[in-house]
This record gives structure tokens, sequence and C-alpha cells, in this order.
DNA sequence: ATGCTTATGTACGGTATCGTACTATAAAAA
DNA sequence: TTTTTATAGTACGATACCGTACATAAGCAT
């Protein structure tokens, strides 16, 4: 039986619904803990529960053959980890992992699938966020091609700094390293630099953000680029 | 006023409608005729018409501030171009591109849209194709990110090959270098290996084909991969 | 044919990143 | 405390690709 929600829901989709669309969902959400490295899907899964993070950030990844990974997406509280299930594929082939532990909403499948197809407010939400991660993760595929790993990671931490809402992200170079798909000592080196020039302060498995200005005038264009889009579509801010 | 539409379509989203439902569209269709780097859309612009092309092949393109071009994403007879009409954001921040001439099937936003807020085929079909290119432009960010140059030109050319149904490509080394965001001289190079092998013939604006099987096997996992997925979503074959 | 334009071939120093290995240090465990 | 483990720093040859420049050649127009 699902649990009674008790804290406050910061998901920016939950919180933008009428009450009467939320009441059509309350009796099925159950608040969870998601921890770091936790596994919420691995590809080719059927999706069997969807998740709304509050304070949790979620990391879309590729997996190649030989084991490499690449992030090709990200999910926090403005978003929700699960759209195959409202597109109609049930699965997709990369593995949703929690990369920044926290509290997050989880939802079945069936119940998540059943409210999109009313014409309501969800509907039109969950649209528009689909978007709005397409934009994400093309911008990446052109970002991946065109720009340095310093920029890249100076975007990444812009990134996951807004989907968690705070300067303090839980995260080793080694994770980095997965996410950007590149080697840990290459984001040692590029780490290295934002902290030499002032922008992060870091230490085993701790990155504080010093100078959010400073990042972003490091950053690639592409943070921006898709910060203003999130908005245009949501009006929320993430990147 | 719009023409009747004399020769087949082939397009796959149009041909697989009922006929009930494709009788809605049949009044607003209309068939054009797109010629090689024919711009559909630029960047932030309203969608007017989305387009179902039949033969023709169309890139959507991310383009930085210092110029520099990079594919997210091919449609073909697959698919369509358009979607954000009925995500809702109306625009993108891309491109999108004719890179192989052809015949295609244009429809004006509003009808797409209207056609798509009813519950039946066209809706489900539209929502497995965005799947099924959220796929593919993600694989594209992990592929950009990981794979060598001549990897990812056999895998162009067999999703080119696959959108546009030909063996022979009418495609310049110069606009598949904008594609593959990467130096014009640098396909030249790749192309030389792959026609050095006999996978593949060239000269002058002219690719051809030769060795299908030998591309494949030199191609990245993420044709297969990509390919796999339009099969599972959509039962037809792109990558 | 002749010249012009477009497409392709090639070269070469420079740079980012890889692959790998080894070291250093902080935190946790014994 | 001592030992172990996780995390981070550094080094260095190898490599893919960049940036750029120039040469060659095919097709087209005259």
């Amino acid at each position: 039986m699902p649990e009674k929600i008790e804290s406050p829901i910061t998901n920016q989709i939950l919180s933008a619904l009428p009450e009467s669309e939320y009441q059509n969902l309350a009796l099925y959400l159950e608040e969870v803990s998601l921890y770091s490295g936790q596994v919420l899907q691995e590809p080719g899964e059927l999706i069997r529960e969807v998740y709304f993070p509050n304070k949790a950030m979620i990391s879309l990844v590729s997996i190649m053959s030989d084991g490499s990974t690449t992030e090709i997406g990200l999910v926090g509280n403005e978003g929700v980890v699960g759209l195959p299930v409202i597109l109609g594929g049930n699965s997709t082939p990369s593995r949703f992992i929690v990369q920044v532990p926290g509290s997050a909403v989880k939802l079945p499948a069936k119940i998540f699938f059943q409210e999109f197809q009313n014409l309501g407010k969800l509907r039109k939400l969950l649209l528009l966020y689909t978007q709005a991660l397409l934009t994400q993760v093309s911008q990446s595929a052109a970002c991946n091609r065109q720009h340095r790993i310093d920029k890249r990671l100076a975007r990444w931490l812009l990134s996951v700094q807004d989907c968690v809402l705070s300067d303090e992200l839980p995260l080793t170079q080694e994770f980095i390293a997965d996410m950007l798909g590149t080697r840990r000592s290459g984001v040692t080196t590029a780490a290295g630099m934002l902290q030499k020039a002032g922008l992060i302060r870091y230490s085993r498995g701790n990155i504080t953000i010093l100078d959010q200005e400073g990042l972003e005038a490091t950053a690639c264009e592409c943070y921006r680029l898709v910060q203003n889009e999130f908005i245009r579509l949501l009006g929320s801010r993430r990147g």
C-alpha cells in the first residue's frame, strides 16, 4: 500500500497540477529516498514506476558495449524519469542512475499512463517537458562534438546545481568522468583549472560552487541555451 | 488552395493511418519537391508547416555561435519534421535542412496539431516516433563522445541510406563534414579509407554504397542499436 | 579546347585528449 | 595508532583530430 506523502512536494510538475488532477494521482504516490549510485532502470527493462525528483538528481546514461558510459540527460525537480511510459515504448536503451541522493515521489507506470490520456494539464506539461528534454539531449550531442572538457565540466556542474538547487554537490571525479564520457584524470585536470580560477572548491567527493557567474562565463553556450529553452517551455530554471 | 496528391505517398506515418484519419488530413496535404540545401526552418522560428518525407531526407542541425554545425537527427520517410508542434513548443533551437532532395508532403501545423489531439492512430504513432527520435539523438550524443570519425561516417551513411531507400547518395564531403561536426578534410580521409576497403565509391558529390554488410561491420554499434529501436517502436527500418 | 568553379587529395605543425601508470593524501576501518 | 581503501594529483608517450594551406582534378560554361 502506498504511504501518505508527509514532506512537501517540490517537484515542479506535480506542484503545477490543479488540485483535481493531483487527487487522481495522490492515492498512488509514494515518497522514496534515493541513494547515490542507485540504478532505477537498466537498458531495455520494462518501466514499472516513474519518479518525480524533489531534491535528487538522476542521470540518463548510454552504455556502450566496451563499457564506456556517457550521460545523455539529467533529471531534477523540474522533470520526471520515465517518459517512455507515455510515449509508448515502455523502455529505453539507457540506464537511469541516481547521481545526487535525495527524495523523490514514485508513481506506478500504469497510473501515470492513464492520467496522461486525459486532456489535462499533466498531459500538456509532460509533452512540453518531453520537448525540453529533447532539446537538452540534442544540445549535448552537439556539445560533445564541439566543446572542450573544461567547458563541458563547467556546464555540467551548473546543470547539476540547477537540478538539486544547492551549491554543494556530492560528486566524485570518477563519477563525473563517467557522465562526461571521459577519463577520470581528465576531470582532475579540468576541475583543477576551475578551482585555481576560484570558481569551485572540492575535496574527496564534494564540490562546492563558489562563483556561479564566473562558472557561467567559463561554461560553453550550451548551458544558457538549454536553460533558456526550459524557461520558455516550462517557466522553470533548468539546464 | 492545396493541390491534390498525385504521386503515391510512401511516408510511413501517413501510410499507416486508417482511411478515416487520413481523410481528416487529406484536404490539407500538399505535395512538395524539396531541393538540396533547402532550409525548412531556422532556429527559433515558429513552425507553420510540418513535412512528411517520401524520398527526401532532412537533417536537424545544431548551430553554435562560432558557426560550427552538428547534426542531431535525421528524418526520412519513416518520420515527420515538426514534432515541436505537437509537443507544444512550436519552435526549436535547431535548423531543419534538406540533405537529400526529393518529394515530401506538407501539412499546416494547425491541422497537424488538431488531429494529434484526437485519440487515434496518428497520435499513437507520433508519440512512438518521438521516442524513436529521442533515442536517435541520445545515441548520437554518446556516439559523438566515444567514436572515431570513420566509424561515425559509416554509421551516418547507413542511416542516410535507410532514410532515402537508395544506394546512391547525392552528398558532398563538405556537407557531410557539417553534419558530422568535423572538418571537410577529415571526411576526405575517412571516406578514402572506406573506398579503399571497397565499401563505398564516390566522386564529386555522389556516394554509392557498394557493400552494406561491410559498412555495417565498420560502423559503430550505434547504427544497429538505433535501427533496432526504430523497428521495435515503429516496425520500420531506420537508423 | 580554354578557363572557371566546385569537389577532392594531401601535408604538416599544433593541440586536446587518451591510455596507463604511478604517487600522494584524506578518510575509514582495524 | 596502524592499515586499508577511496579519492585525487601528476606524468608521459601515443594518437586522433584540428587549423590551415595548397595542390589536383572533374565538370561546367564560354
